[in-house]
DNA sequence: GCGGGGTGACCTGAA
DNA sequence: GTTCAGGTCACC
């Protein structure tokens, strides 16, 4: 196929890294909070007053249900609330910070302090006519009612649990989220909780309004079970019931309410008058009505507003909201829709931080980076709750706000920031729209693999009975070691020497490289060996596969938090590990078609691109093992050893080791007295660079690629996998040869990020190859 | 060509 | 019956 002529075709351009302008966004957004729309706002002020000073019930929803009304609110805590008020910390601080971290060209003019007097305050309810405040009410009861049965069922799950300190320090976090709700409702904040599907015209109308001219947006999902995201101990199988989103008017002063003087023990310290905590329903109900139609309708508004709104959305596990947005719409969607969507994600900031904590929970990170809050919370003297085991969705929400807004601060801290907003967060919707796209599947070819590997898998079992002379479970190591070493004693006769395993054990391992030194010695060696290998294919990428099929296609599962070198990770199925290389097995006997001895097998062939699409694969040739090179040539020339030596001391000096666009992994203190400690950090420290640096380039060349194809008007193609250093797409036959050339160039014009520090020239080989089938791909040009 | 680190999947076997 | 650790092997 000739790309050249389709190279005029390409009209986009690959070579902006597209995330400045999503830090822009975020920052511009944060700012817009105290700046933008100030008229409109200003109206409000009274009113929020009023309503604040009437005897107003408030009610929320707590994560397991429970009701929580107050009544007459105590006017000592409205003074109190203004007296912290005046004590604030300099309003904005954490947005000027943040603004720092930006380029020097995006500074605002001029931050406004933000006081009291100044800054208008919205309440919806003042205005939301009454009728519809108690349908709004009578509905939040009865839902409530339903949630208090499910969360029943729910803690009596939870009661079971052992004894052991990882439960105590689970029920430890809901006590202290417990003392949330506490300081919440009485430190005269109360923020709003209601259920879209229950505003009149008018307030859904408000409603639009202030989510264009929201500061920042908090959502997470709820599921079935009426856990959120929020909660560690969400059921993984539940299913999502709809979004809960805190609309904030404004950021909050003060980055960390750790050291916010007015934070007394809950989270007075930000102002939420005026925030307003929105349910949207997504769940598909059986009965279809006019009525619910059109709610389901507002639903769609509001969460295409959301991904569209100029104002950064926060969610923990982002992705997953990304991708139950894409469900949501259906086929009313395109998933170009969410291409410019900005996902704040804590946990993904907090990975950046520190990569070696693997998926941490929501409570886990309040822990961990709002520790000093925790301890303020936990001896005020909202303490001795008796409600316990109550969990509230919009105080969750505004913690996640601030452990956000630390996060970030800290990102900064530590040089990630930029890394953060060019990389790793328009890397969500990417990874959102890649698990929404389904792979066809060929599964008639694959059960016809299911059993005639089976049939070979039987074979090669007797054969290693009789040869062994005695009946053995073949993939228990134990068992196989005992007649290999016990019984045959394989590793006494063997001229070459079979190592010992680690820990004085005592016989030999039973892996792949023993086995082949023991093949001429007697003949079970080998059909284990291939009974593995036979093994490994039916049951991970036969079965396996076929466990992970729904109708008829699969889709992996990616996982950007899960390894420490910045690499994705893949599950359910594990896509990056499927074999590259046919294997040959020997065709078992009594089979169809036995004129053939022996049979190919690839498990990539088995995925196959849908009717009227090819498969197109980029790949950067072994990124990786250039990449090795590079330092071993340049770095470290002729006296390795003492070239390794400066490097590392240098290296342990900093406290980490960086990737080429700055992604850390933070090393541990050397003792020099543990060579084999040292030696292994230090290799550790290498491949840290080798690897993340590929997966820099990989992912960047993800997001340039996303981002041309979702700007085009024509061009439809998906991506659909990444193994690495290889981008897997699908394309509509027709734009195949334009495609191809985009890609090209997008993978090519990071050549000026490639080892800039060593200042090399090292050409970035990209080669691309297409077809239908996943493991028979035709090389392009 | 070989070895290394770091992923996930699968299996066994002990707790 | 369930859970967890160890062993093995696919990918890069």
């Amino acid at each position: 196929m000739k790309m050249e002529n389709s190279e005029a075709c390409v009209g986009f351009d690959l070579c902006e890294t597209p995330l400045s302008s999503v830090a822009q966004k975020i920052m511009s957004a944060m700012h817009s909070g105290d700046v933008v729309d100030f008229k409109n706002w200003g109206e409000s002020t009274k009113t929020v007053e009023m309503t604040t000073k009437s005897s107003v019930k408030y009610s929320v929803l707590l994560e397991d249900g429970k009701d929580q009304s107050l009544e007459g609110r105590n006017p000592k805590s409205l003074t109190s609330q203004a007296l912290k008020g005046s004590i604030r910390l300099p309003p904005w601080s954490s947005t000027a910070r943040l603004t720092e971290q930006l380029s020097a060209d995006q500074k605002q003019k001029s931050i406004s302090p933000r006081s009291s007097s100044l800054i208008p305050q919205y309440n919806q309810e003042a205005s939301i006519p009454q009728k519809t405040e108690n349908k709004r009410k009578h509905f939040l009861k009865e839902n409530i009612n339903k949630e208090n049965k499910e969360s029943m069922k729910h803690k009596r799950k939870h009661v079971t649990y052992g004894n052991s300190s990882e439960k105590i320090s689970k029920h430890m976090a809901l006590e202290e989220d417990t003392n949330e709700v506490e300081a919440y409702l009485t430190s005269g904040d109360s923020g709003h909780f209601c259920d879209i599907r229950y505003l009149d015209d008018l307030a859904k109308s408000q409603l639009t309004g202030v989510l264009k001219q929201a500061a920042a947006l908090v959502v997470t999902l709820m599921y079935k079970d009426g856990s959120t995201q929020l909660r560690a101990d969400q059921a993984l199988t539940s299913c999502v019931k709809g979004v809960v989103m805190l609309l904030k008017r404004h950021v909050e002063a003060g980055n960390s309410f750790l050291s916010d003087p007015a934070f007394g023990g809950g989270l007075a310290g930000g102002s939420k008058q005026g925030d307003w905590c929105i349910y949207i329903h997504t769940e598909h109900t059986c009965v279809w009505g006019r009525e619910q139609e059109a709610h389901r309708q507002f639903a769609r508004e509001v969460l295409f507003q959301t991904l569209k709104c100029k104002c950064p959305v926060i969610c923990f596990n982002a992705k997953d909201f990304v991708r139950t947005v894409l469900q949501f719409f259906g086929d009313d969607g395109s998933w170009k829709h969410v291409a410019d969507f900005v996902g704040l994600d804590p946990r993904i900031a907090a990975w950046l931080i520190d990569p070696s904590d693997a998926a941490p929970s929501f409570e886990d990170l309040v822990a961990k980076h709002l520790e000093k809050s925790i301890t303020v919370k936990a001896s005020s003297t909202f303490g001795n709750s008796s409600r316990n085991s109550n969990q509230n969705v919009c105080v969750n929400l505004s913690i996640l706000y601030r452990l956000t807004m630390d996060l970030c601060s800290k990102l900064k801290a530590n040089g990630l920031w930029q890394l953060f907003c060019t990389l790793e967060l328009p890397l969500i919707p990417i990874l959102a729209v890649m698990e929404n796209h389904k792979i066809q599947v060929n599964k008639e070819e694959m059960e016809r693999m299911s059993v005639l590997l089976g049939a070979r898998l039987k074979e090669l079992e007797q054969e290693a009975h009789f040869v062994a002379g005695e009946q053995f479970l073949i993939m228990s190591s134990n068992q196989l070691r005992e007649i290999l070493f016990g019984k045959l004693k394989l590793h006494l006769l063997s001229p070459r020497k079979i190592p010992p395993r680690p820990g004085a054990q005592r016989y030999p391992s039973t892996s792949e490289a023993v086995l082949k030194s023991l093949q001429d010695l007697h003949p079970l060696p080998k059909i284990i060996l291939e009974y593995r290998q036979v093994h490994k294919i039916k049951s991970t990428f036969v079965d396996g596969l076929l466990a992970c099929m729904k109708e008829g296609s699969i889709s992996s599962t990616w996982n950007q938090t899960g390894t420490v070198t910045g690499r994705l990770s893949a599950k359910n199925p594990n896509i990056q590990g499927i074999s590259k290389q046919p294997i040959q097995i020997t065709t078992p006997r009594n089979f169809k078609g036995k004129e053939d001895k022996t049979l190919t097998v690839s498990p990539r062939a088995l995925l196959v691109s849908s009717k009227g699409h090819t498969f197109l694969a980029a790949d950067f040739s072994q990124i990786e093992l250039h990449n090795k090179n590079i330092p071993v040539e340049h770095v470290m020339p002729a006296d390795r050893e003492q070239t390794k030596k400066v490097v590392y001391s240098v290296v342990y000096g900093a406290g980490y080791v960086a990737s080429v666009l700055g992604r850390r992994r933070p090393l541990p203190r050397i003792h020099a007295q543990d060579p084999q400690l040292r030696a292994q950090a230090e290799r550790q420290a290498v491949n840290f660079v080798v690897q993340g640096s590929a997966a820099d380039l990989c992912k960047m060349a993800m997001v340039r690629i996303f981002t041309a194809v979702a700007s085009s008007s024509t061009l439809t193609a998906r991506l659909v996998a990444q193994i690495h250093d290889e981008l897997l797409f699908e394309v509509e036959d027709s734009q195949v040869p334009e495609f191809a050339v985009l890609v090209r160039r997008a993978m090519e014009s990071l050549q000026h990020l490639w080892n800039p520090e060593l200042q090399l020239q090292v050409p970035l080989k990209v080669s691309l190859s297409a077809g239908r089938s996943w493991g028979c791909l035709a090389p392009l040009q």
